[in-house]
DNA sequence: TAAAATCATACTAAAAAGGTAGGAAATAAA
DNA sequence: TTTATTTCCTACCTTTTTAGTATGATTTTA
């Protein structure tokens, strides 16, 4: 029931952007070095981002990564599930799984599928803005 | 954020002998058997159990194990920190663990923790009971 | 054209999950 | 009192996942 660095760091680096949204493509380098996190391993993390089009990359010189939308557009439910894979407790809730042969007479299943709604409102619920710089949701200085 | 396969075996073992509560203790054999789950690793989940005080056990000829108190008085929430460990999304948020470093600077802690009050209250409001048998819970079907 | 940046693939080490093995200790029934 | 049945305990093994590294190709701008 533990989220890994994946989701951690990915989270991080994404505020890390945000954050730095107005000068323009940030450079890995840049964001590997503030947040603390080694450049190779930062790289297969942003790699997941982009892929799922959270980022975008520019090459070359000058070249780094940016928002795809504007800060508040993102939901930590969507990064998350880019980072961590998808947010489900127990896999046999995915579709992409085939279908459990006790399903039917399995007592928990309501309480997972239940448990997997709550989860994904509240993620949803909270927009990336909340997490970055002087947010409101935060104020109380509560701190990833 | 995946539930282990002790989360889930653990939960189905506490049905199990919650389901056959008035047949005097219940042998790990016999829950093993039922659970599809093998012996031995059956036995490792139920020394979590026991030790939680969960079940009560009794040893030698005719003996097993036995809840320790009504059905409807145990919480999936005991029953899956038992067996999963702390329900805790990340470390630093337990008291046992020493105090994050950036701990007044994190932009996340907050989210975290609600998120952990909010899985806490949802699995303490869910009886065991509600898993047993013909549950009104579980009426519409669905089913570990 | 050279430096700075992302992109791609493959590999490795450590940790966690999942599961086994063998036997000691206790107890109730024969 | 013996014997079969049962839990208890420690240690170990295998597989999978997590976390991180290495090497080099490709792209782009100054």
């Amino acid at each position: 029931m533990k989220i890994s660095t994946r989701g951690r760091y990915g989270l991080r680096m994404m505020i890390d952007i945000a954050e730095h949204v107005d000068d323009g493509p940030i450079s890995l380098d840049a964001i590997a070095e503030r947040q603390g996190i080694s450049f190779k391993y930062a790289e297969s993390i942003m790699r997941q981002l982009v892929k799922a089009k959270l980022v975008k990359s520019s090459r070359g010189k000058m070249g780094g990564y940016t928002l795809s939308k504007p800060t508040k557009k993102y939901t930590i439910e969507e990064i998350l599930t880019a980072t961590e894979g998808d947010l489900y407790p127990i896999d046999c809730l995915s579709c992409a799984k085939p279908v459990c042969p006790k399903q039917e007479k399995c007592k928990a299943r309501k309480m997972w599928s239940d448990y997997y709604r709550i989860i994904k409102d509240y993620f949803s619920s909270i927009s990336l803005t909340s997490l970055v710089g002087n947010s409101s949701f935060y104020e109380d200085g509560l701190g990833i």
